[in-house]
DNA sequence: GTTATTGCTATGAAAATTGTAGCGCCTGCG
DNA sequence: CGCAGGCGCTACAATTTTCATAGCAATAAC
């Protein structure tokens, strides 16, 4: 199972999830939103290209199979709300 | 988006992953499977069991959270089998 | 020319991960 | 008893990854 050795990189899932809106974004941007450094973002763009999930037109969006992903994410999100709300985030 | 970030760490989708039959693994066993040193594995497994997906009766399992999330993980999954094919795993 | 924002690289320190060795604890088994 | 084998797990040093920050070259506006 590749993907999940993909997905296991820090600041992937993220960077994939606050693409999720409609406007692609710049680096800086991307970078504060995934609360990622520079450094790391880069590397994680690469990668995200090299897997074709990443459109660099410009701006920073996902390619159509990069949508499919957040979609096939849809039910993690979900679960994760469910899991939040037995398992608030109070202390570290 | 807290569950994002428990996921990017090495490993642990991988060993929800290896966790999806019905029998529990040994310590062994699963570091075995998920292709981890016991150092990680052990790390993994404390983050898992801290957030209530990681049963640990004797051997390790899944907890019933656990497995939903392992059922939300499905049409990752699929997902993972399109890129496959888009993307085969030939080269670096 | 000055100011502001952009994408992105550089750097040194801190943290995570790796591979391997091995301890203490059981369970046979003769 | 004595000893082999498996178990969960820790210890250690070396490597890799990530971090935070500074800053450069380019572009645009004024």
């Amino acid at each position: 199972m590749a993907a999940l050795d993909l997905f296991g990189r820090r600041g992937l899932l993220r960077i994939l999830w606050e693409l999720r809106g409609e406007a692609p974004l710049t680096f800086r941007a991307l970078a504060a939103a995934a609360e990622l450094p520079p450094g790391t973002l880069n590397a994680r763009l690469k990668e995200l290209k090299a897997a074709g999930l990443m459109a660099t037109e410009g701006a920073y969006g996902l390619t159509p199979l990069g949508r499919d992903l957040l979609a096939a994410l849809e039910p993690l999100v979900l679960w994760s709300e469910d899991w939040a709300r037995a398992y608030p985030p109070t202390d570290s």
